[in-house]
DNA sequence: CTAGGTGCAAATAGTTTGCAACTAC
DNA sequence: GTAGTTGCAAACTATTTGCACCTAG
């Protein structure tokens, strides 16, 4: 493939492959979930002139395209990763700050009682969920 | 009662009882679900004086103090609630961006789950779901 | 060639901090 | 009286926008 995906998406909405996207598309496959800036550092890593606005723009066009998606972990900051990621819940430690992703199976069966009961129709790879985690909750050190 | 719970438990806490702490506290039971700003425009309308600033130090003690929680809802504005209020899933419609909120039971067996697999202990009264609700999926106007 | 894309600087929004004046107790 | 509290202005952080220059096709 001489032509990577990205270019054909990006074609066929009638917008131009650029070094910039690609690495931006790289920097969030890479990282997992990363929030901006942190995609931006990442990015700098390959190419030190790319500016966090380019990165800001062009993580919302790869939202818009679906390559990306993002979520709201724990305080305001928004986290970016693969769309075509097995779609997972996130679990965020409010004392150590770590994000873990489990099955969105085990959401399931809530996703399924909020349908029923109030039509509310879940976006589960958007679902972030606080407490605390193993680590931190087993040694109570609060 | 001529001393409000709040000045007991400021008092209990070597802190002062201010018409701006009543206030704020007054507009984050009012509201129900409340962004910073609209505590604050809520606090004006009654006392103009208020400034945000105060609003803000003011939220953050009566976190402190137990009294109000915040939960991240859609974008990156935190909103506060009564923390005696009963807890409650946060549904977030990414559509209109009405805010409703379910029965925490609802969450439980998820919980329970999570806590066994992973010893996660989730903070139900901090989560918030996104998806669509039952008004905005109805009519498929996407 | 030329419309789309980028970098830079400035604007904006949300929140925090330093500090002098004020007030609850 | 005095330490806790407030208002104001300035600082900060995160994000967005305007615009001249650049480049993919």
């Amino acid at each position: 493939m001489t032509d990577s995906s990205l270019a054909q998406v990006l074609r066929s909405h009638g917008l131009r492959m650029t070094p910039q996207r690609q690495l931006v598309l790289d920097a969030v496959r890479q990282l997992g979930h990363a929030t901006p800036e942190q995609v931006h550092n990442a990015v700098q890593r390959v190419a030190d002139s790319v500016n966090i606005t380019t990165v800001y723009r062009t993580l919302e066009l790869l939202e818009e395209l679906g390559l990306v998606t993002h979520t709201h972990l724990s305080h305001g900051a928004p986290t970016y990763h693969p769309a075509d990621e097995d779609q997972h819940i996130h679990l965020v430690c409010r004392d150590c700050g770590t994000v873990e992703g489990v099955e969105p199976e085990l959401l399931a069966p809530l996703a399924r009682e909020l349908r029923r009961q109030r039509g509310f129709e879940v976006d589960i790879g958007h679902v972030a969920l606080f407490g605390r985690c193993g680590t931190c909750g087993g040694r109570d050190d609060r």
